[in-house]
RNA sequence: GCGCGGUUAGCUCAGUUGGUAGAGCAACCCGUUUACACCGGGAAGGUCGCAGGUUCGAGUCCUGCACCGCGCACCA
């Protein structure tokens, strides 16, 4: 029984095997770079998307681990220095988001508590949920590097993050200005253009008489204030009015006095071809209004009801208002028609779904231009690779079009912006150290700036403050980072902001491939959702199936950027290769017992042509490996390990050693296919492959340092 | 409106410079033989969304259309 391990012969329990072997691994100190074996001169990094530590690993962070930790340990075979950094995420706007649900659940609101004590009560849940997710990514059978380990609102990152905004300040690509941001009612915070969804709405279409022309408006609740009237300056409708012309008109509370604009902005088609605007409240009308120098006004507050401009209006909210208004114009016969059925897109909070009201606050901006240029430079030139490819053209398209970002939030979870602000003339300054007491334009008294920054402008910095820019070894040793692998959906967010920082604070691209991998559906092709009911806990699965079961399952067939039907019945399918494996590896143990090797191995016909067809498919695959292509690879070691070794290999062996003819050479190909497949098959399914590895009797080492064939 | 992706076997998806269509799962028939029933053997299953074009030859390249999914800074 020498070389037979007695586990071996009941089924693969990967409930018995999984936590003892990420042990093995932990103890073993092989996750860090710094002690992995041999000389290794070329690093290879990988930084990891910090998890959102304000819930459970969920089926997308199952699908990262997996295909991160494939590539690593691929690496690592392949005798990289490789490094794979874990991170975890306060996640500014999105945690404060989660947690004012539990608080909304226990009767509270954020609004009116103490910031401070409210801070803490976050940063306890986070630190909660870090312990957790920290485990569940354990449980994936992640190989990073938890000596390594960041989370973003570490004081050594919050530092790098604070000079960065000093020196982006002093370059000028930070300023504060007051302009028209999108407000969320509701979260009572203003977003970069990223956090607003479109939607398409029904509504009304309401022709209002405005002295002697008609306007259309869907938001009558906002044309209090609007004195100001526009047209197309070739409009010959209206030629015989003057830019600058005043007219006396009856509007909702009673005669004001409006002016006439012409302005090239104005769609001559579109309705009657003129409108009044609304500077405080629409981008479009704030744009007219910059050019022409007209006066705005707030019409809404930030709570979404009207101000005193709206008279008796004043102190509703606008959803009730509105039907309201327009009563009250009609009984002044100033409605000319309601269009119904008017189809139209309204922006709307990604996360709430309130209708996002744009209002005109003083806020500290990214000037993006200069920063898109550079990096669209170096995307064009190829420096930066993305897979898929289309991905590429999505990006360049965003930088060639970008707006200026909005960095400041309004909420306490996040990074406190380290500036103060005049009180008196508005002017902001950084001031990192605390030490600005008087306005330095004018001299008036300043307050400190209690907002928060964009978790996206620390996130932004991810790959080069986690490596300790600018002194740290590391920083010197695996910057810049290989490859990026994170969800599609994050291209613009932090993919291209990411890209752009890199290159503005380290003058190197902070990665050299971005992998995208799609969205992870249920088995119908629906997104998960809470409300649906259709959530996959990916820690379900992996206790029911076994972590290896899992991962394969969800890299086969899975092209990145394409989203991914999960279903059970496949990850079960998996499960059976596991087992399969374990089998396998019992018969072959049990016929090769006091058999070694030989140095000089004679095939006989037959059995030659399998090891040259393994060999060659392992040319094969690790050229696809190294093409990030593990849907194909997972695939073709699955079929040649069950097709060919199982099937054929196997069986065509057992008439060879039962009948002694050529035996050796059967039992010489059994153990070298095994083998080599053991270590194909680990970067998918490490655990089983680990575990078979420690019965071999001639293999010391663990599997994840063993060498990859080439 | 513009842009991106998809449409291939019942289901989920592969298909890398154009050369007779593939896998897994499901369904069907048969079967217990040095591992494995979490198994083996066998058979079945597709006018590759539609219409044109280029070519000796198109799932693959070009044009147009349809449907599904997603994204996008100014139409009130």
């Amino acid at each position: 029984m020498s070389y037979m391990n007695e586990k071996l012969l009941k089924p693969y329990d990967p409930k018995n095997t999984e936590e003892r072997i990420y042990k093995l691994w932990e103890e073993s100190g092989f996750f860090n770079p710094d002690n992995l074996p041999g000389e290794r001169k070329e690093a290879f990094t990988i930084i990891m998307p910090p998890a959102n530590a304000n819930g459970s690993l969920h089926a997308g962070h199952g699908l990262v681990m997996t295909i991160e930790d494939i590539i690593v340990r691929y690496k690592r075979m392949q005798g990289f220095k490789t490094l794979w950094l874990p991170g975890l995420d306060h996640a500014g706007f999105e945690t404060q988001v989660v947690y004012e649900k539990q608080l909304e659940k226990e009767g509270r609101t954020r609004f009116g508590m103490d910031p401070e004590l409210l801070y803490k009560e976050i940063l306890n849940f986070t630190l909660t949920n870090s312990a957790n997710i920290k485990s569940q990514i354990k449980q994936m059978g992640a190989s990073c590097d938890w000596s390594r380990e960041k989370f973003t609102l570490d004081d050594d990152i919050i530092k790098i993050v604070y000079q960065t905004f000093k020196r982006m300040y002093a370059d000028d690509l930070i300023y504060r200005g007051n302009r028209i941001v999108s407000w969320c009612s509701k979260h009572q915070t203003s977003f970069s253009d990223l956090e607003i969804k479109d939607e398409e709405r029904m509504d009304s279409l309401y022709y209002l008489k405005y002295g002697p022309f008609v306007i259309a408006t869907s938001r009558p609740e906002t044309k209090f204030g609007d004195k100001y009237v526009v047209m197309h300056p070739d409009d010959k409708r209206y030629q015989d009015y003057q830019d600058g012309q005043k007219i006396d008109l009856e509007w909702i509370n009673g005669p004001i006095t409006a002016t006439i604009i012409k302005d090239e902005a104005i769609d001559m088609e579109f309705g009657t071809g003129v409108m009044t605007i609304t500077p405080w409240h629409d981008n479009a009308d704030f744009e007219i209004a910059e050019r022409h120098k007209l006066d705005k006004e707030q019409i809404i507050d930030e709570f979404g009801k009207l101000l005193p401009v709206a008279g008796e209006f004043a102190g509703q909210h606008i959803k009730k208002a509105r039907a309201l208004i327009i009563e009250k114009l009609q009984t002044k016969g100033l409605v000319e028609k309601i269009e119904e059925n008017y189809k139209h897109v309204v922006r709307t909070c990604y996360k709430c779904g309130t209708v996002i009201e744009p209002q005109i606050k003083s806020q500290w901006f990214v000037r993006m231009k200069p920063l898109a240029e550079k990096a669209l430079e170096k995307i064009n030139s190829e420096e930066i690779k993305y897979i898929p490819e289309h991905y590429k053209k999505i990006t360049t398209y965003w930088l060639e079009n970008i707006m200026d970002w909005n960095i400041s939030r309004q909420i306490v979870w996040g990074i406190p912006i380290p500036a103060k602000i005049c009180t008196k003339c508005g002017h902001g300054m950084v001031d990192l150290e605390n030490k600005i007491t008087k306005c330095t334009s004018c001299s008036g008294e300043v307050i400190k700036d209690n907002d928060t920054f964009d978790t996206w402008f620390s996130s932004g910095q991810w790959p080069y403050v986690v490596l300790g820019y600018p002194d740290n070894k590391d920083f010197k040793t695996f910057y810049p980072t290989n490859v990026m692998e994170t969800a599609g959906d994050l291209v613009f967010f932090w993919v291209a902001r990411m890209i752009m920082l890199g290159i503005y604070i380290t003058d190197k691209i902070p990665f050299k491939t971005i992998y995208m991998h799609g969205m992870v559906l249920d088995a119908k092709g629906q997104k998960m959702s809470k409300s649906k009911g259709n959530v996959i806990n990916p820690l379900t699965l992996t206790e029911k199936y076994g972590t290896d079961a899992f991962r394969i399952g969800m890299v086969v067939g899975n092209t990145p950027g394409t989203s991914l039907s999960l279903s059970e019945d496949k990850i079960r399918g998996y499960k059976n290769f596991a087992n399969k494996i374990w089998n396998a590896t019992r018969f072959v143990l049990d016929n090769t017992k006091d058999f070694i090797v030989p140095e000089v191995i004679e095939y006989d016909e037959e059995d030659k042509k399998s090891d040259e067809e393994l060999k060659a498919l392992m040319q094969e695959i690790t050229k696809e490996m190294d093409e990030y292509k593990f849907y194909i690879v997972a695939e073709k070691l699955y079929h040649y390990f069950w097709h060919t070794f199982a099937d054929v290999v196997i069986e065509r062996s057992k008439k060879k050693i039962l009948e002694n003819q050529n035996a050796n050479s059967a039992k010489t190909l059994l153990y070298t296919q095994l083998t080599t497949l053991l270590v194909a098959l680990h970067p998918f399914i490490p655990f089983v492959t680990e575990e078979i590895w420690s019965m071999l009797p001639d293999k010391k080492n663990l599997l994840l340092v063993e060498k990859w064939p080439s």
